[in-house]
DNA sequence: TTGCATCTACGATATTTTTCGTAGACATTT
DNA sequence: AAATGTCTACGAAAAATATCGTAGATGCAA
């Protein structure tokens, strides 16, 4: 079974997936420049992400280097999936529709969102 | 500032949304028919967001007649935009290919979307 | 009117998530 | 070598969620 990562996972597990292997320090370093928290919390965050099996760990010399076992997109899909289904009634449509009428979105990206219609039709 | 429902709250939220106004019991019995849970479980439930401000309600003899105080268009923005920034780093369109790249939404369903997209731009 | 069903209120407990203090190991600096 | 800094491990507490039992009120049916 998928286990949904709780908030403060996912800062973390997206400071992972942009930067790549890191040190606890690291990821407190990135998490305490936007949110006061301490040390340990982060340390022990992790330590259970990885009892979890959501990190992997491996030593370097006195500390550690994590790794991210979820997969970013899988990790967005499933989210996306569960928000959709609890949210928007099954309907991806619907949903896309709340998140473009919200006009943040660029003209460039709605070209991209276009070319995606297309492909998409054309595949089937 | 804005409360963000659990998830819990949000399966009840979406029952008096469809329903509109309803007691206890009707919300139980439609949560009752897909998990496990005590009537209490619900009814405790109701009330704490009640105190919260989530729902209104109204006595009606020995009972009480709930109503959703959040709007169901407004949630779904809320909650899918807080997905966006915390998943997708801010991006609707990435989160929107997302979506539609998962073949789970019809012919049909792509083009109200192409509509919309071509509404959207239009109107700039 | 007595008993059963159905409400609410309330408190207690369980579970999950978040936070942090303290201690011990080890490296570096003075 | 002693002091200082930086790790991890661990335990504990705080906070947020979820669950339910029990009690008391009230309506209804036998």
């Amino acid at each position: 079974m998928y286990i949904k990562p709780t908030d403060s996972e996912l800062e973390i597990l997206n400071f992972l997936w942009q930067a790549g292997p890191s040190t606890v320090r690291a990821v407190h370093d990135a998490l305490a420049a936007t949110k006061d928290v301490g040390y340990t919390t982060t340390l022990k965050l992790m330590q259970i992400m990885h009892d979890k099996g959501l990190l992997y760990r491996t030593e370097q010399g006195r500390s550690h280097i994590y790794v991210a076992l979820l997969g970013k997109e899988e990790t967005q899909q499933n989210l996306l999936g569960k928000l959709v289904d609890t949210v928007f009634q099954g309907s991806a449509a619907q949903m896309v529709m709340q998140a473009l009428g919200n006009h943040t979105t660029s003209p460039e990206e709605l070209n991209e969102i276009r070319e995606l219609l297309n492909n998409l039709e054309n595949n089937r």
